[in-house]
DNA sequence: GTGGTCTAGACCACG
DNA sequence: GTGGTCTAGACCACA
């Protein structure tokens, strides 16, 4: 199974789609020109209506991340060796940080473990990085 | 005004509210026992249907932010202060953390880059702490 | 009514919905802050499914050229007002001419009358900018 | 290579392969009686099912622009030199031009760079034209 | 009452 | 066999 989702969740379910592929690219478990199941098929998997999986493969491909091609399916165009930011991306991604990570201090998580887990995190897709080479 | 909402973003206007009064405690600008406008005086001030403020209020209230008493209105609860997050928070937290941080990374943002905006951040909100009494 | 479709048009219903909106804020029959129909409603106007409509509003929304407000529906965010394009838009734009150009010249439309045409149709958008003034 | 075309386009591959034939035309690049590349010769450049080249092939049969014989293949019918337009062609031609130009407006092109682009398009159509023969 | 989401099924365009 | 389009109906979130 390349990726779970959660029906009872709050998020939509095309959402959670798109935020699993892109945490497989991020972990190098799909990289730049690898293959999408094709939105039958992973609507089938996942026991949810095709045009949902429609909806999340159309919302990467307007994001740049993925490109649809009527032959091949869906086809991973962005990953993390893709160049640096486009402009303003960095600007609209720093304000949802500060929101996520406002409510960490809020809750209680001391910076120093904030910054930990992120380290952590970004450890975790980094270490792949290694591998395809 | 104590914040600024945005009525034509995708987020919901009572998750904005929410959203900005979790970022106001972060920065000390709110803490444990400031009380928050009255549900109609917000909606007033953003020109919104109080019902909505409402929404946002009790949003928080529910997370154990705020604490609502039909005579003092809405005051703050927990800040930075509070202590340790409870366990399913940090792990729900954290996930979140996941994807945001996928996200930068596909995008393109540099590990680094990231641990230094969140460190900026962070210390945004830890540089009040000295201030109020 | 607003505006007209053709349902036996090998352009889906939606991008027909898309161009029509387009033309009227060009045509000045729209300006920033005119409000849309719902979907709903144009949909039952037009005897198409509501979906529909929503797909062509989605994508005007995309492009940046209208705004959807949970509360007062659809409204024209830019228009001929609205300042120099954005970069790529006009080179994107330009390769559509020049098919468009080459399609009359080989059907034979002699280059003068076409930009006689063009002069005509751009009058029909500029003559109503004097009017709201 | 006679035409390039992208796979990736959202623009059909027969439709990509028919709008470079034309743009060969109006350019000069082709004229009346010359010969096309074979499907199969074409289908072998470009990576594509000759299927396909067919297709595109047959619409520009079907549009008078090219003739097919089972001998010869496909030859150019129609250049820029043919004669004027069929009636309803131009018609259902200014239509298209009148969503191109209102999508120009929109998107804040001013009218006489519009027209300036337009011209600068014809010439390079029109500056062939004493070249051949 | 507005738009958003999900499901579902049919048909078509494309390759 | 792939994605794209349209229709349709139900339910929910939002204001």
């Amino acid at each position: 199974m390349l990726l779970t989702i959660d029906l009872d969740s709050e998020v939509p379910i095309y959402q959670q789609i798109r935020d699993r592929v892109v945490e497989a690219i991020a972990s190098g478990d799909l990289e730049a020109g690898s293959a999408l199941p094709s939105t039958r098929q992973l609507g089938a998997d996942l026991a949810i209506n095709f045009h949902t999986v429609n909806k999340a493969y159309d919302l990467l491909r307007q994001q740049g991340i993925i490109r649809i091609n009527r032959k091949s399916g869906a086809v991973v165009r962005r990953d993390r060796r893709s160049g640096p930011p486009e402009p303003g991306i960095a600007q609209e991604w720093e304000e949802r940080l500060r929101t996520l990570l406002a409510e960490a201090v809020v809750q209680g998580i001391r910076p120093d473990e904030v910054l930990g887990r992120s380290s952590a995190v970004l450890e975790t897709f980094a270490s792949s990085e290694e591998l395809p080479t």
